[in-house]
DNA sequence: GCACTATGTAGCCTTTGACAACATTGTTGT
DNA sequence: ACAACAATGTTGTCAAAGGCTACATAGTGC
């Protein structure tokens, strides 16, 4: 399969990745709703029904979305906590801010990943949620060996943080609160989480 | 328009609140996703272009199911507030969790509830949700005045912890924590929020 | 009882997701 | 080399949905 300069090839070469690509921005300008599998087909330039050899359903294709999507959330948060030689409390902040920043500038996909996982057939989705979360278990972790987190759960506490960074961005994704408040009630929330959490 | 025993009336009375009462039961079995006009004008008994006097748009249905959420969820926290004989950090964990227990019973109504604000076309969702959110406000106001909470803005404190408990619940509705969670979580991240919020 | 408005009906159109039958290309074992 | 075979795309079809227009019926107010 040699790149052929012009013309349609009968196979596309990549069409997942490209479905995939095409899907992403076209629920960044108009919201997972409006999402068609025939317009991801026609702007990549293959026929109706070629999406479905990747997607057998519409669901197929949001799922992976989703997936992909916790992909760079944790590896976005991974790179937020990466710099060890910040202060814990730095650091944690650092990945409040990394996750809020995400999930404002990815509104409908955070919203797909937040929506797609309970669904009976159980795809990868939950297992990917795990991996993005699993950075901030690690700092808590780290947080509660420093001394400056009480014992406990781990996963209980980060939870907690997860769930507030998480609908603090719900709120302003859906315009209750001005996105330029985002960074100042991330760093008010996470303060205030430092505090009730201390040891 | 008096009552007709049987058979059917050309105009139905009140269909308005019919399509609504359907569409409830019709997304808590099967998700907004699944929601369909016409077949909530069959299950009502109306010809399918029916709703369309009372809904011009699919989503102005969707809207006025939120608005019905919020008034619903408004109710159910101020009803949870309104024991003035108990303490205030006991008044805080009961709307919380009127709040988490209202969120997970009703996962895609709150679904609707935090995603249809931010349209273009202001619809009075907005009022609603401010309505909804009033009775935390107060309460923090009087947490204030009773030394329980520190100074700074009502909004801002009471934003922290409703994005939290609804982040909770989005965790739970989605899948990611156990129902049976809910409550513990709940009153964790409350006394949590109550230490981090102290003067 | 007569206009006017509100509400419901019937029929049409376009788009969509899902499905099946067929075509083309890539791969693998011999 | 080449013959199965698997993977990937295409064309055609269908039922269901939302949205629209024209029309029918029922309340309401003058």
């Amino acid at each position: 399969m040699v790149d052929q300069p012009e013309q349609s090839r009968y196979h596309h070469g990549d069409l997942r990745t490209a479905l995939l690509e095409a899907a992403e921005r076209s629920i960044r300008d108009s919201g997972v709703s409006q999402l068609s599998l025939r317009d991801l087909a026609r702007e990549v330039g293959v026929s109706h029904a070629a999406p479905r050899r990747h997607f057998p359903e519409r669901q197929d294709l949001l799922d992976a979305l989703a997936e992909r999507g916790y992909a760079r959330l944790g590896e976005s948060i991974r790179e937020a906590v990466s710099d060890h030689d910040s202060e814990f409390p730095e650091r944690m902040r650092r990945a409040a801010s990394a996750f809020g920043h995400f999930a404002t500038g990815n509104p409908a996909l955070l919203e797909l990943m937040n929506a797609t996982k309970h669904r009976p057939g159980a795809s990868s989705v939950p297992q990917s949620s795990a991996a993005a979360f699993a950075p901030i278990l690690d700092l808590i972790c780290e947080g509660q060996e420093n001394k400056a987190l009480r014992k406990g759960s781990p996963e209980e506490i980060g939870l907690i943080i997860y769930a507030t960074i998480n609908g603090i961005t719900t709120l302003v994704n859906a315009g209750a609160i001005s996105a330029e408040r985002l960074d100042d009630l991330t760093i008010t929330a996470v303060n205030q989480f430092l505090r009730g959490a201390a040891p």
